[in-house]
DNA sequence: AATATTTATATTGATTACAATATAATTGTA
DNA sequence: TACAATTATATTGTAATCAATATAAATATT
């Protein structure tokens, strides 16, 4: 084995953690443009769909929904907060956990998003058993990590 | 139809984002404990794999290569010079462009990042043709973008 | 009951990420 | 040659990301 040959590990092209990686961020910039609309980012689009889905969802399942850290959860509820999209709860029964709850405008939004969805996967033309394979694949390594 | 239904585009679970997303920062936090002993961040990794495959390299190249924005790339590239792992030179022939080099430490990080694709593949456990048809979905989506 | 451990959230610090804009050099065109 | 358009890089501003640490409440243990 040549020298050349124990480096192609190190190809960027015989990584499977690059295009994992590149299009993640290339396919969050899709949603952009249609989220600038709304006013909101992509984590906080994220955050949004485990609220209309859930309801009042303490910020722990938030975290936990969307494999966030305290750390980046903190100051986007904060932001969000701001914006008068949500507020915070602190609960009765456990004084340690904070819920967070949709005002009438974090509602509101959920009509507007919903045109989303399809705008944006019409950008990412494959073929169905393709993308279904891609969504499996990549819970079971959510799931294996 | 259903007034719930009309929302189910919105559920997180039935979102290609989400997990690729989701699936794209754990993988790469995977790669933080080795990252950490070189010194290193896994943008700073990437960067490296360009710059060991291909030698000197225009930033627009790397940044083209990684899909990154100059506003990424610019502070990333004077923090690895700071650690003395690059050099940057402006071409003669072009003023414009600024060509990056290894340094011999840049070099040396090869020896030790050469067991990192293995050790981390490990922790990522499918099947090879799962891998593959992993691989080439993501580069036909990142073609496609 | 007192103390230790665990749990939920927040804070700090460093880096990443990108849109928008700026700057300077090169190229194209009138 | 002048001037416009393009190109390569840098800067600014805002937000995201996570590790490490802190804080306070709840639970477990002695």
């Amino acid at each position: 084995m040549s020298d050349s040959a124990n480096y192609d590990v190190l190809k960027l092209e015989n990584q499977i953690c690059f295009p994992l990686y590149a299009c993640a961020r290339q396919v969050v910039r899709l949603y952009t443009p249609y989220l600038n609309e709304l006013g909101i980012t992509y984590t906080q689009y994220i955050t949004l769909m485990v609220l209309w889905e859930k309801g009042d969802v303490p910020i722990k399942e938030l975290t936990k929904a969307l494999y966030l850290d305290t750390g980046t959860m903190t100051p986007l509820l904060r932001k969000m907060e701001q914006n008068g999209l949500i507020t915070r709860t602190r609960s009765k029964e456990d004084e340690r956990v904070v819920t967070i709850s949709l005002t009438k405008e974090g509602w509101a939004l959920r009509e507007k998003a919903v045109k989303i969805p399809s705008a944006v996967s019409g950008c990412v033309d494959l073929p169905a058993e393709e993308i279904i394979q891609l969504y499996q694949t990549l819970h079971k390594i959510l799931k294996t990590i």
